[in-house]
RNA sequence: GGUCCCGUAGCUCAGCUGGAUAGAGCAUCUGCCUUCUAAGCAGACGGUCGCGCGUUCGAAUCGCGCCGGGAUCACCA
């Protein structure tokens, strides 16, 4: 709707000016002032010699007569404010109509693939608040770059192996007497996650009475009974001993279980799983054939490191003494591996913003190897989710369980419904359908608006608010919208003959205009809240249509199916836009 | 201590590459349902954009210095 404009005042700012311009900024007219695009003309001044609004005036002039689009403009102070006509809206218009889906791009199989990880838990404890951020990042970021035409493979890493898993191990062997999901009716990675802390507590307990016996706290930690049969536990577990291996696959299985419950309500999926037992050797020999290069070194202990200090970061190591490796090394061996299973144009990396450095000293040492890919990293860092009342501690007990959150979130929403009325007429079946859609919607919304780079404070009280800027508000916009179109389908035939705009209605054909350039942005810039603020935006802009103008009752047949067709527009972009966002729209709420 | 991120209304957040009197929501107060769903709409109240210099015709936005908060700098993951 601008490009021609623009190309039109670049032409008459050189002509008036006797410059060579060759892009001029042209930005939308704020709300309190008549008229649809503004150019700044301070930069002209130089040029024209002109005062202001002398300048502003000669560019208005010539715009008017140049391009046909323009009947008129105003100046305020040394802002040029102009305005067009109805005709590039409709033609606007016309074009959102022809395509159902229109704003995504269709997918380009030929394309190669992005690759989004996220999620990547460690199997010893249940999701948490933190997880949910990350996994609703990854799947919107996923959505919105499937949403440019690209293919996109959803991964995780698990980290289902290590110290942390034997800690669980160790207790459950101890104390458990055999318990199982099945039996206790406790989900599989609650189930493990009670024996994490069950070591926790006997760990604590043992190094107190060896305290007492007079050893040193570090010392104790070391030497505690448990945390011995731990270190065992690893050793047998990485020399293959079958009954270990047999626990360790038993309880992992009870974790997969409970994790994929929880992934199928938040409504995320993986193509592919990465599990660190799988991964944990690889990378090593990539810094044996780096270290023949000279891009490490060798310490006379046998360790090996990278030296980054010549980009201003630290030396780095990326092999122990005793030839193991550290998570650096596997990452390294994982991105190699990654590139190997895929045809790839970019991986990110969506993790949280204490690992910044990891994966800036990551993605140097790639390109160090000399990865041409190296440059097609990247790493989408959120900010931590805080509770009002400061960070989340799981020793003190302030973290907010996935599931327990979505079971409130679902609860709320049934409880507002019926307060409301809004069920009626709903099957039973429905009604649950719609209550977690609603208290889903609320979550996702509440997360995704805010940008991800930020920190966040989470309080569980206002995310449970569905008025105002919320999910559930986007999801009533839709609904209602959806409700009129039931009756109004007999209305189809109008031409722009018959329809005069109204200043709503312009309003938001021009907000429509904007969602295709809106997902490619956040796509882009791997934003999702730049998609959730349009959204609102859009919503808002409808309601104040809504409530000055009658769909079924307007005051002709032509404006009638004008003002369906324009809703229909609406419902289209909100509901293609929120599940760019992971959030379903109902027709009914 | 080094490096990085953050600081906008009582609270939670928007403000794209610098542009007009800094915007929403929640909370508080006022109106609007015999008319397409009031989970809505309209309005009021509320801000030295952490502080101070500087660059610029113009700074919440860019630069420097402080103050406050956070992260990170492991032969941990």
């Amino acid at each position: 709707m601008q490009s021609a404009i623009v190309s039109t005042v670049v032409d008459i700012v050189n002509d008036l000016f006797g410059i060579q311009e060759t892009h001029v900024d042209l930005q939308e007219t704020r709300k309190e002032f008549k008229g649809d695009l503004t150019l700044v003309v301070f930069p002209y001044l130089r040029a024209s010699k002109k005062s202001p609004e002398a300048t502003a005036s000669a560019i208005g002039d010539a715009l008017v007569e140049r391009h046909q689009d323009v009947i008129g403009y105003n100046v305020v102070k040394g802002f040029l404010n102009i305005v067009l006509s109805d005709h590039p809206v409709q033609v606007a218009f016309d074009q959102m109509t022809l395509d159902p889906n229109w704003g995504i791009q269709p997918l380009n199989d030929h394309l190669p693939a992005a690759m989004v990880e996220y999620s990547s838990p460690n199997t010893n404890k249940p999701l948490h608040l933190g997880h949910i951020r990350n996994n609703l990042l990854g799947y919107s970021v996923a959505q919105l770059i499937k949403a440019t035409g690209k293919p996109v493979v959803q991964v995780q890493i698990i980290n289902d192996r290590g110290v942390h898993i034997c800690k669980s191990m160790v207790a459950w062997k101890r104390f458990a007497e055999g318990e199982t999901p099945e039996h206790t009716g406790i989900k599989g990675d609650h189930l493990v996650g009670k024996y994490y802390v069950r070591f926790d507590q006997q760990l604590k307990a043992e190094v107190k009475d060896l305290v007492a016996a007079g050893v040193a706290e570090d010392e104790a930690v070391k030497s505690a009974p448990c945390m011995i049969e731990v270190q065992q536990m690893l050793k047998d577990w990485e020399a293959g001993d079958p009954a270990t291996l047999a626990l360790w696959t038993k309880m992992n299985t009870w974790v997969y279980e409970g994790f994929n419950t929880t992934y199928s309500r938040l409504g995320v999926q993986f193509d592919k799983n990465y599990y660190e037992s799988d991964t944990y050797l690889l990378g090593k020999q990539d810094i044996e054939s780096g270290l023949g290069k000279g891009i490490f070194y060798r310490r006379e202990d046998g360790s090996v490191w990278i030296d980054l200090t010549a980009e201003g970061l630290d030396e780095k190591l990326v092999l122990r003494q005793d030839g193991t490796s550290v998570y650096m090394t596997q990452d390294i061996g994982t991105a190699i591996q990654r590139f190997k299973d895929f045809k790839l144009d970019s991986l990110t990396y969506v993790v949280g913003n204490e690992q910044d450095y990891h994966f800036k000293v990551l993605f140097l040492i790639l390109k160090r190897l000399g990865y041409t890919w190296a440059d097609k990293l990247s790493h989408l860092s959120y900010g931590m989710v805080d509770l009002p009342s400061g960070r989340m501690k799981s020793r003190e007990g302030t973290v907010v369980d996935a599931d327990d959150l979505l079971d409130e979130m679902e609860n709320a929403a049934k409880t507002v419904s019926e307060e409301l009325g809004k069920v009626e007429g709903l099957s039973e079946k429905e009604r649950t359908t719609l209550y977690t859609t609603i208290g889903h919607g609320a979550l996702k919304y509440f997360i995704l608006k805010v940008d991800p780079k930020k920190r966040m404070v989470f309080n569980p009280e206002e995310s449970i608010d569905f008025n105002g800027n919320t999910g559930p508000f986007l999801q009533y916009t839709h609904a209602r919208i959806c409700s009129i179109l039931k009756k109004a389908k007999y209305l189809k035939d109008w031409t722009w003959d018959h329809v005069t705009l109204s200043s709503k209605e312009r309003e938001v054909i021009k907000l429509l205009a904007k969602f295709p350039s809106t997902v490619q942005h956040a796509a882009q810039e791997q934003n999702p809240s730049e998609v959730a603020s349009y959204l609102y935006d859009l919503a808002k802009s409808y309601n104040g249509f809504y409530q000055v103008h009658s769909v079924i009752n307007a005051e002709t047949p032509h404006i009638a199916a004008f003002r369906a067709s324009l809703s229909t527009q609406v419902a289209g972009v909100l509901s293609r836009g929120l599940l760019l966002l992971g959030i379903e729209a109902p027709k009914q709420m």
